[in-house]
DNA sequence: TGGGATATTACACACGTTTGCAAAAACGTG
DNA sequence: CACGTTTTTGCAAACGTGTGTAATATCCCA
């Protein structure tokens, strides 16, 4: 009983016929303006709100858009759902979100949910277990509209939005590099998954192009996790007995491997320097400050939402080789700099 | 054109009415068992999915949850939406997210908004600027579900799960008092909110009760940001000159008077001891690490969810004064123990 | 085998809105 | 004033599902 007063009510009070308080109430050229006015009298006077659901029956039409991440928790997926919102909102849709955890069984039930709440768009990112597409390619092929971000599928004609994660990685490694290491670790995430293998070969071909030899023992897959950090580099050192540098898959990852190398009594960046991604707000509070790829989680959100909202209006056609690359840039702080820094990140404080 | 099949699709196949469709797809003891299977075949057969709309609009009712936060990227917040996920996936229903930005209009236009696509219940944190609550009290009018969590209303008969703030506030500060201190300076955050007033006067209490007089210029209202606690901190010391420690209303202020403290050439906890609220995974990793009281977001948010499920199916039948309060546990770390730490927090890694 | 009780199905309308089309009202012009 | 044109409104059907009630079909027992 949330809702009282139809159409029906309005029409009721003035004494004209429903269609015609709908029409006025959608501005219709046909209906005069006198009525119009006292429809909207009316429907302010009664309180009326559409029957969202009603509207939709006819139209097929919502106004929702689903939101799939692995975990909603993450600063970075939490970050990127924030700039959507903000963008939906300005363009009156509302966000249904929901999490996969990693989990591609979860992922393809929500897909199920959100399309059968006919959304009308998504924005997902992948989970890592997720290798087959068939979920997405088959609501794609009923015409649903879909933006990727971050972790994104390898072979789909969706539009995505990605950080230009070998460029990246290329420069992390490079700027390892020019601090004069030789043994870096590469700390490479959940293997499969496309950001992890174009960050890994950004590693491998910033290794050769400065004349280095590229070391499988010197990486280490696992997951996205501070665990996974830890234990990767642990699998390292136990097979190259020493590393003088590590660029880890993201932050968590790094601060993993910080633990390690704490509990080895070696020094940051001294010893061993360390460079991550994302720019997790830790990464500026953390000890030694911690140099990595700030990857701009808010703005892709909001990017992710505006080319959706594109597509949904029809200003985008072939959704093919729709691709935005956002630019990354080094933060270089004290994990391989040595310098100290504190800055109050602007809009960047956290939880109440 | 993302659902082909209906329950008359299925009719037709199987020579029936599509009323018997509906009823044996509900499992409606007047149908014949053999017409049940031969309809639950045709329905997989057809990849039937019932529309969510057409039934809304019969039953008036969703499984829509409504989700209002200040903001979904702090890290509190996010993580309580992730503990309602969980929660609400298994009871089949999905959130629709909405964020405030601690803008009162704006709560209540997305309050609007949730309310006419007709929510089964809502689940809210209020902005900081939210003193009227006739949005939400209209809505339990009609008869409308809705739980509040940790920032809550102060006068409204409607469940509310929060932490016990004011034994927390009190046992913070005692900590403090505990340490020696005696000029406790209290970061308060933004005034008129109802987990504002709870912490301070725990502070208070704790004061007096230890035989300390309350001096209101060791106290500073200000908002819930890094930045508040850094300026706010800043207008203490030019009141009173000196502290020796200092009660943040939660972590990002904390970290906020951190960097005034370190501008200063002070040491923490040896100059000045911090406490903050909220146990921010910032707090954990910073330094010296901060101690702080444990604020369980995600479980905040399952119970949240839990109670909301119960009285959407009435097992919950008086709505006011039910107050779920959870107890925090103080986490003593360096800054008011000098002690090192260091632990990889289970489950509790970040971003991508 | 007939009749009543019971199991099963069909019919029709409703939910609130939209929309093509027909009807009516208002208008303009000769 | 009558006629055609335009403006405005009413009617009815439709979206897909749910449900009360009526209509069959089935069964059981005398």
């Amino acid at each position: 009983m949330n809702q009282k007063s139809t159409i029906k009510d309005i029409a009721r009070l003035l004494n004209i016929h429903h269609s015609t308080v709908s029409r006025a109430l959608r501005n219709h050229p046909d209906v005069n303006q006198d009525t119009k006015k006292k429809v909207q009298e009316a429907a302010k006077r009664l309180n009326y709100m559409p029957n969202v659901f009603a509207r939709n029956l006819k139209s097929n039409l919502t106004n929702f858009i689903g939101v799939i991440v692995p975990e909603i928790e993450h600063h970075f997926f939490s970050s990127a759902i924030s700039g959507m919102e903000k963008i939906l909102y300005d363009a009156d849709y509302v966000i249904l979100v929901c999490q996969s955890n990693e989990d591609f069984k979860r992922e393809v039930l929500n897909t199920r949910a959100l399309i059968s709440n006919n959304v009308a768009g998504l924005i997902v990112s992948l989970s890592q277990t997720t290798v087959n597409f068939d979920h997405f390619r088959q609501y794609m092929a009923n015409d649903g509209k879909i933006v990727f971000f971050d972790r994104v599928p390898p072979d789909l004609a969706a539009p995505t939005v990605v950080v230009d994660d070998y460029e990246s990685a290329f420069k992390a490694t490079s700027h390892l590099i020019g601090l004069g290491r030789r043994k870096i670790a590469h700390l490479a995430g959940a293997e499969g998954v496309t950001i992890t293998k174009l960050r890994a070969s950004g590693y491998k071909d910033a290794l050769e192009q400065n004349g280095l030899v590229y070391d499988p023992d010197l990486v280490e897959f696992g997951g996205f996790h501070e665990t996974d950090g830890y234990t990767g580099l642990k699998k390292i050192l136990a097979r190259t007995g020493t590393v003088d540098a590590v660029f880890a898959v993201n932050d968590p990852n790094a601060i993993g491997a910080y633990q390690l190398i704490k509990e080895k009594s070696l020094t940051i960046p001294d010893d061993v320097a360390v460079v991550g991604f994302s720019d997790n707000p830790i990464a500026a509070v953390v000890t030694p400050s911690l140099t990595t790829i700030a990857q701009p989680g808010y703005q892709m959100g909001e990017m992710a939402a505006r080319i959706l909202i594109d597509m949904i209006y029809g200003k985008i056609k072939k959704q093919s080789d729709f691709k935005k690359v956002i630019n990354t840039k080094l933060v270089i702080r004290e994990s391989t700099s040595g310098k100290k820094e504190w800055l109050i990140p602007a809009n960047e404080a956290v939880s109440t």
